[in-house]
DNA sequence: GATATCTGCAACACTCACGTCTCAGTTAAC
DNA sequence: GTTAACTGAGACGTGAGTGTTGCAGATATC
């Protein structure tokens, strides 16, 4: 699928954003949903939807590598090598939020080896590190943290933020860096009463 | 199930048992594994399967009972309502993530609403609450940390905490303060350095 | 040791989702 | 305006998983 030989037409594009958009939709809320419910959303016959993808599992698979995508520019958005670590992490987790809040199905099990997305995946995890260890540089984190579970951390706090967005459909701008700072700064600091310096 | 009229012989409750176990075991790894691969995991007719569980959908329901009980009674044991609250804290995360990386897959999804699974949930949740209140009243917490925020970010924790220990089956106690206490450091104090006091 | 219960095996009916195909009508592209 | 591509509708075959049943043999229970 995707970069399948030749060019689409307009109409069969929108056909496919659309219907990649409602299978999230349905699949975030079950994500046992029916071809027949998705192609229903969508508003589109279910032969439509087997018509752009092979099969359910080319659909996913296509909105897996979809997502990833934009996740990774998301990350690349925000310089990681070269932004100050802290304002590289606040960027990247704005970015990634608002990517994140709309493809919490795609994103939500960690795409399955050797597939195209695992490799995106993991070029924006390595992506991940480098800032870390930046910012353990600059001194943001302790030298001793273990980097796995800073990792692990962050993108779980990533996701409950995500999460706790899920009524809020558009996500703006301010929301956006509120909760990337809540993230930001639980994860440095915790919730803990500041010490007094 | 489970509290349908006569006691089962002996043999039978073993099946049960066995049938959890390896229902929890399949589930974890693959949630649409099958009654079939389920049986033959237990060791067991799939007939067996379905005489001891009306349908697929009651076989999850009794895990999901089962485990949240487990759960209430590992909350419990930390008296939360009267030890001092970090040491509740402690307690209860270290006998929670015991439970929780026995039955990942059960208490992967919060219970749908209506069921008796969801009471016991709410029930602990409750719990939860109150030990945050009394942690937050000792000044373990910010007075302006968002209550919620906080129990969302606690979940996460152990569920991260829980996860990273699938490789080591059986968990020992020692194990166990030591997740414990990363869990409760990074949700009070977060990865940063500490301050100089 | 008599009895009720449990089990494996094997067959069965049933449902449901998937994927395919055809054809007539619509719509973009050039 | 012609052509090629796309779509909806409907029917079809298929496979897999579910849940049921009957029976003969094993096993707890008293």
């Amino acid at each position: 699928m995707g970069t399948t030989g030749r060019r689409l037409r307009a109409d069969a594009e929108r056909s496919v954003r659309t219907i990649l958009e409602a299978a999230e939709r349905l699949l975030r809320e079950n994500p046992g949903a029916t071809m027949e419910q998705i192609a229903e959303a969508a508003g589109v016959a279910r032969a439509t939807v087997h018509r752009r993808f092979a099969s359910r599992e080319a659909l996913i698979e296509t909105m897996t590598i979809s997502a990833w995508q934009e996740i990774a520019e998301a990350v690349d958005a925000a310089r990681p090598y070269t932004a100050p670590p802290l304002v590289a992490m606040h960027q990247a987790t704005a970015n990634v939020l608002q990517i994140k809040s709309g493809w919490r199905f795609a994103l939500g099990a960690l795409p399955q080896s050797g597939a195209e997305a695992a490799r995106i995946h993991d070029e924006v995890m390595a992506k991940c590190d480098v800032v870390f260890t930046r910012a353990r540089e600059a001194g943001l984190l302790r030298q001793d943290a273990d980097p796995l579970w800073a990792r692990q951390v962050y993108l779980a706090l990533i996701g409950e933020a995500a999460h706790s967005s899920a009524a809020a459909k558009p996500l703006s701008g301010g929301d956006l860096d509120a909760l990337a700072t809540r993230v930001i700064d639980t994860l440095l600091h915790g919730l803990a009463p500041h010490r007094p310096t």
